[in-house]
DNA sequence: CAGCATCCTACGGGATACTG
DNA sequence: CAGTATCCCGTAGGATGCTG
């Protein structure tokens, strides 16, 4: 992967684009596997718009999911780029989740599903 | 993106479109389940276009696949009423599989999922 | 509070063989 | 040609307990 590029905010020539069938298909697939997982897309809806929560805030928003697979499916996200891990040395700990550039980016994306899934009954 | 479909564009009325977080959250992961299994998203990019073709053309454009997967794939792509399934009584067999209207109208959101990839590079 | 470590199971999916 | 039918395995993810 290219990995050239520094603090290029807003690249003023947008991709070349170029698709064939079985690279786009391969990419929408490295796509939605950043976003499968049992909870991602809860805990993805719990920080869009800005919030910034601790794990436990989102322990509480979230109360069927375990420790160990809220840490597992954060960290996982945060390693992909999506999620924002921000450490607060102190006693007790406090660690906080929010998202990134990109993971506030998805947005659109998640609605574009939404809005199709919503043709399904309109289209039948 | 919008496609500007020739044919029926009735919405008897617009849907209320009320998410709260959980149910944005619900909505999305149905959709996405909709999507999960190996290979889906390969099919989908060689139907997409109007594209109808046999089991035996989609073997031969996905080798990696097994019969069984490709049959099981198809099949719940169409229970989903993402695929038709066109059977023409003859011998030998003659199976065609294309896209249903709501299986083309997803094209629009995995071009945002698409573009959203193709952000990370340029975000942070 | 914010985690890590184990154990365990359901199931997605691969390989292979058979059939109307 | 267009599928079934079995067998098998890796792993996502649940339950539970411990810790700095």
């Amino acid at each position: 992967m290219t990995r050239t590029d520094k603090k290029v905010r807003h690249s003023p020539k947008g991709k070349p684009k170029a698709y064939t069938r079985e690279s786009a298909a391969e990419g929408v697939e490295t796509a939605l596997k950043l976003l499968e997982g049992r909870w991602k897309l809860v805990i993805l809806f719990h920080l869009f718009g800005g919030n910034v929560l601790r794990f436990s805030d989102l322990e509480r928003a979230i109360p069927a999911v375990s420790q160990k697979m809220l840490i597992q499916q954060l960290r996982q996200m945060e390693r992909d780029g999506i999620v924002r891990r921000i450490v607060h040395h102190q006693v007790p700990p406090k660690v906080e989740y929010c998202l990134t550039e990109w993971g506030q980016a998805l947005c659109p994306a998640l609605d574009a599903l939404l809005t199709w899934a919503a043709l399904r009954d309109d289209l039948q």
